[in-house]
DNA sequence: AATATATTGTGAATATATTCACAGTGTTAT
DNA sequence: ATAACACTGTGAATATATTCACAATATATT
């Protein structure tokens, strides 16, 4: 089967479910309470857990830990896969703090800013490199993920360089559309429209009642 | 027509486009150009742009200056809505500085910190309550949108006030899937997913080839 | 041993979203 | 004037995603 953002949004969640509950002792699961935990139907957590080739019994539902292993094979490099983070400033730090030691496979293994005071720094183990080293270490490191964390106006160029520096999936905090090659992953996390939306929404429910 | 998530987001990302065209001197843009810009089909745009009652010119397309204002008529409050963050952390703080001041009818009218050393300082006007206060704060201040960038740990029992508070829409940051009464808007921003995310598909267009 | 039960896996039906394709429009060029 | 043009608005077609509905399965119960 093909597998679509949505479907891989999913997994990631299920696995996160399922390893919570795996360490809270539990040893397997029905389709029925995974789609309550992620708020999905059943019927997509099966079909979700069939597009990675994985299947469970009729009576006793999914083994926890060979479907976690499962979805982690599916999901996750063989080896580790190094992330770069550009901007260190709140934005940076906190991702820093949520993300760093959370996921075995994935790691921020270079950091950029711009700010002379903080090159050279150590964060999380991390050395701070100046923003005109991402062509250099970038390669050196063979990473292929970048954060962007900079203020808007910093955004495109920095991009820019991330891909001439061979960059494949950009995750973009700065609000602003960057314009970027065809063959590069953007996920877009526009805080300032994440904001709108919900207001939107929320003034919705208020004035008319619930929605979707 | 019934509006999706989907349009609603491509709007607010239009307009976000419309208004720096608009800024930079232009006054008219055909769907060709806008979609462009914001990465989808003149299809799209002009279905979405038809879908909020507005209709262009087959000659001049779109008036940018009236095209903005029938979006806003659509998307905005009529009034100032007002906006809660909890958690002052690197993550809330850059939420400020990247959000505060940017939107006319939006604004971050409330702060909440359980840390006493930031209770009662003020950032960017706003003051900043303990958490205990938010059953006091949000509906005396008629906020009915919420921002939760707390640790994980903290993020259910914040949800959970909040709601109890009257908000309805809520946009949390905090790596938890929130279990919250369905008639709330829930938007969730968590960072760790996002991450591997990108880097799933970073590595497809790495191992593979180009992808969408 | 036969029956009842709860679950998975999945073809088929439905719902939703996107794209195609073109008639209708007003402007410019001839 | 008339023809050519480039665009919008939109019905129809297509593609994608979700849900329905049920056969197949393996256990527990009588």
């Amino acid at each position: 089967m093909k597998t679509s953002e949505k479907n891989i949004e999913r997994l990631l969640l299920y696995r996160r479910i399922l390893i919570s509950l795996k360490n809270g002792g539990k040893t397997n699961i029905y389709s029925k309470q995974l789609a309550s935990l992620a708020d999905c139907t059943p019927e997509q957590v099966r079909r979700d857990i069939m597009s990675i080739g994985y299947s469970g019994s009729p009576v006793h539902g999914y083994d926890l830990k060979k479907l976690i292993n499962s979805i982690s094979e599916f999901l996750d490099a063989n080896n580790l896969q190094k992330v770069a983070l550009v901007g260190l400033g709140h934005l940076g730090r906190s991702i820093i703090d949520y993300f760093q030691g959370r996921r075995p496979k994935l790691m921020i293994a270079a950091v950029f800013d711009r700010d002379p005071d903080k090159i050279d720094r150590v964060m999380h183990g991390c050395r701070c490199y100046s923003t005109e080293k991402i062509l250099e270490v970038i390669p050196k490191e063979n990473i292929n993920v970048a954060i962007i964390a900079v203020p808007a106006s910093g955004a495109q160029g920095v991009a820019d360089l991330l891909v001439q520096a061979g960059i494949k999936g950009i995750l973009n905090y700065a609000p602003v559309k960057l314009t970027l090659p065809p063959d590069i992953y953007v996920e877009n996390r526009d805080m300032i429209l994440a904001v709108e939306k919900v207001a939107y929404f929320a003034r919705k429910i208020t004035t008319e009642g619930s929605c979707t």
